[in-house]
DNA sequence: AGCACGCCGACT
DNA sequence: GTCGGCGTGCTC
């Protein structure tokens, strides 16, 4: 047989199939070792057929690593699909689907012994004598219990102990494989009885299968009791679900709540696992020992057979779309594979992206609607502060007077509170007060961030570290100004302020693992006491003594380059609004300003998510942006500037092209610069396209990225959402 | 991506 | 004369 098979080089002009004779054990989605050229390499097998078009002599495979299939029919199919989509390498999409040890045929399986006694207890006492006492106490508790783990016994009498009894021939050994991460919760929860909006959503979905839902409902009105039920009566079919949620180590509770309804059944993956814990999580997937996989944006690919149904919590989250290496976006994949099983895709946000609500509007998806909170608790009430008012009082803190008096408030009556900032280190840059000299990064063209704690000045974009200005190293000055303040910044002046315990949550704090899940848990048991954060602490966190929140400067979202930073913030505020009065009435938001006019803290003040979704979709529309049109942007990249400025004019000459043959088509076709013009030591300029939605000139401009030109990278991006 | 082949410059 | 620069082309 000859078997058609990708070999693992990330790079266009090998990314294709090759043929090789394969051996009677290859099957379709092995994985290989094939000769290539004079190197050997990791391959896997996509198809088998009798010949080949080869015309050369073919070469064989060398040994074929994996006796099962790691891919199986339905995600060869979709790494296809995704590749075509989204204009990717198929190498790049075959690696997100299996885990490289299983890839490379390591085994990091760990096992357990089961231990039983090989005769009767009589015999046994007869055959240790009366001195080993405790030996005498573990043959007991073996016939008294029944056979036991290894590592029960170890612990409970001692390893030196187990080993004698071992000796005497007194027990009998089967090994037994251990998953870790799957410890089995005893006492399994009850389902929750459900409210009537709920039953009428569980209801539509079940009835309705082959279908995408649109689970709109705000925040703490139930999604997830909808979820839990829809996964039940999944379950009872004899199917499986996914479920995607953000970032799930953000989100334990979630995870546990989960496991507590439906117990060993239930996998967890995402990025923070190691190698062993998702080693074990994706075989018990694999074989169908797990059969609800929660996880984040990755945890698509996940080798489920059978499902039936898929849920994307706070479908409205930036983590769906991936932004570097495969770029995708995980709604398209979820997609493919619910109309592959036909099962229902389930969509829930309080906040639904504009697209997503848009479909729902012209009825692609089904819209259901949870409009009453479980509790009946009314959401926070929001205040709105103009900073340049503060400023004109007379006030220069960066805390308004109202958020002040919300801190005390909160202080006084034992609750908590969070203070959100989207900025991360002490302060965005250094400067010298003098000549106006601002410390930069070195490889990147960005300002450096000063982190005070660490002590050093860091680049945000490549991670490199510098030492802090003490002088001018430009006039030799030392009178140096900080500028705008971030979350490490914050914390000192509220702990100096309302001396109560401060936590902070932002990329610096959360670097090892499990320190998210610590933090939250510190957080949760001490009152009163306030936790700062950047986005990170907006996403799905039940904190039931919350009771005010404070939002510093929105504005940062607000003024982005693209043209979705309306939407973003919106969606930011409610959602870190809903932090606040989980559980008790008379919550309160501060949200601080400099335009505090806009439409967007208008509508999110009142909650009023439809008011914004016509003000926005109608701005889209006249504006001609997506979703009333499409934007690709081409990213150049390259360390030799030159290169970069005539290869982009290059491709923009090709784009002229394209946008002679469709005139009318065109909204906008300019290059220039990215907003950050290096970064890595690498020169960065790129091509935006806008045009009225189209596939051929998609197309057309895709087979651009396809040019191969000597030291330049090429990316394409399609309806980009974070430009830089 | 690597690795070989291939054709022009300054060196033991 | 030879070592080595990296441009070009190929990998079933």
């Amino acid at each position: 047989m000859i078997a058609e098979v990708i070999v693992d080089i990330s790079n266009n002009s090998v990314d294709k199939i090759f043929d090789y004779i394969a051996p009677d054990n290859c099957l379709v989605g092995c994985s290989v070792l094939v000769p290539f050229g004079k190197r050997t390499l990791l391959g896997f097998v996509l198809r088998m057929k009798d010949s080949s078009d080869f015309s050369d002599s073919l070469k064989s495979i060398i040994k074929v690593i994996s006796r099962k299939p790691l891919l199986k029919s339905e995600i060869i199919d979709l790494s296809f699909y995704m590749a075509k989509t989204f204009y990717l390498r198929m190498n790049d999409c075959l690696k997100l689907m299996v885990p490289n040890n299983h890839r490379e045929g390591k085994s990091l399986a760990v096992f357990d012994y089961i231990l039983s006694l090989t005769c009767s207890i009589d015999e046994a006492i007869n055959k240790i004598g009366k001195r080993a006492k405790k030996q005498i106490e573990a043959v007991v508790f073996l016939s008294d219990n029944g056979p036991q783990k290894q590592s029960v016994l170890n612990k409970l009498f001692s390893s030196q102990v187990v080993n004698e009894l071992k000796a005497k021939g007194l027990l009998s050994i089967e090994s037994e494989r251990i998953f870790r991460l799957n410890e089995v919760k005893q006492n399994l929860e009850s389902p929750k009885i459900l409210n009537e909006e709920q039953t009428r959503a569980v209801k539509a979905i079940l009835s309705n299968k082959d279908n995408t839902f649109l689970l709109f409902g705000v925040t703490g009105s139930g999604k997830t009791e909808v979820y839990l039920n829809i996964i039940k009566s999944v379950l009872d079919d004899g199917k499986n679900a996914i479920m995607l949620v953000p970032e799930i180590s953000l989100t334990p509770l979630m995870v546990d709540r989960f496991k507590k309804r439906f117990g060993s059944v239930i996998a967890v993956l995402h990025s923070g696992l190691n190698e062993g814990e998702r080693y074990d999580e994706w075989e018990r997937i694999y074989s169908n020992k797990a059969r609800v996989i929660i996880g984040a944006r990755s945890a698509i690919f996940a080798p489920v057979s059978n499902l039936g149904a898929i849920i994307i919590d706070e479908e409205h989250d930036s983590s769906y779309i991936s932004e570097s290496n495969p770029r995708f976006d995980t709604h398209v994949i979820a997609d493919f594979r619910a109309r592959y099983n036909h099962c229902p895709l389930i969509l829930g946000s309080a906040t639904p992206k504009l697209s997503t609500y848009k479909l729902a509007l012209d009825g692609k998806y089904k819209l259901l609607e949870l409009k009453s909170r479980v509790n009946d608790l009314k959401m926070p009430e929001i205040e709105i502060v103009d900073m340049t008012e503060e400023l004109r009082q007379g006030n220069t803190s960066i805390l308004s007077a109202k958020l002040q008096d919300g801190l005390i408030e909160c202080k006084n009556s034992n609750k908590q509170a969070i203070i959100f900032l989207n900025r991360r280190g002490y302060a965005s840059f250094q400067m010298c007060k003098k000549c106006g000299y601002i410390a930069k990064c070195e490889d990147c063209a960005v300002s450096l961030v000063y982190h005070k704690q660490e002590n050093v000045l860091k680049c945000h974009f490549c991670g490199k570290k510098y030492r802090v200005l003490d002088l001018c190293p430009n006039c030799g000055s030392d009178k140096i100004k900080l500028g705008s303040i971030g979350t490490e910044q914050v914390v000192d002046i509220l702990k100096e302020q309302f001396k109560i315990p401060v936590f902070r949550m932002d990329n610096d704090s959360t670097r090892t693992k499990d320190s998210h899940k610590k933090i939250l848990e510190e957080f949760s048991k001490t009152s009163p006491s306030i936790l700062v954060g950047t986005q990170m602490i907006a996403k799905g966190h039940d904190f039931p003594l919350v009771n005010f929140v404070g939002i510093l400067d929105a504005d940062i979202s607000l003024y982005t380059s693209d043209y979705t930073s309306a939407e973003n913030t919106f969606q930011l505020v409610t959602q870190v609004a809903g932090r606040a009065g989980r559980k008790s009435s008379g919550a309160k938001v501060v949200l601080q300003t400099y335009t505090p006019n806009h439409y967007v803290y208008q509508f999110a003040k009142n909650y009023d998510y439809l008011g914004f979704y016509k003000k926005e979709s109608n701005l889209r529309e006249t504006t001609n942006f997506p979703p009333y049109a499409q934007i690709i942007r081409i990213l150049i990249s390259s360390e030799n500037r030159e290169i970069c400025i005539n290869s982009t004019k290059e491709l923009l000459d090709e784009c002229k092209e394209v946008k002679e043959k469709y005139k009318d088509k065109f909204i906008f076709l300019q290059a220039m610069p990215a907003p950050i013009k290096r970064i890595k030591t690498k020169y960065r300029f790129q091509i935006i396209l806008r045009f009225f939605n189209n596939l051929e000139i998609e197309g057309e401009i895709a087979k651009i990225q396809d040019r191969v030109i000597k030291g330049v990278s090429i990316f394409l991006e399609l309806n980009p959402t974070s430009i830089r």
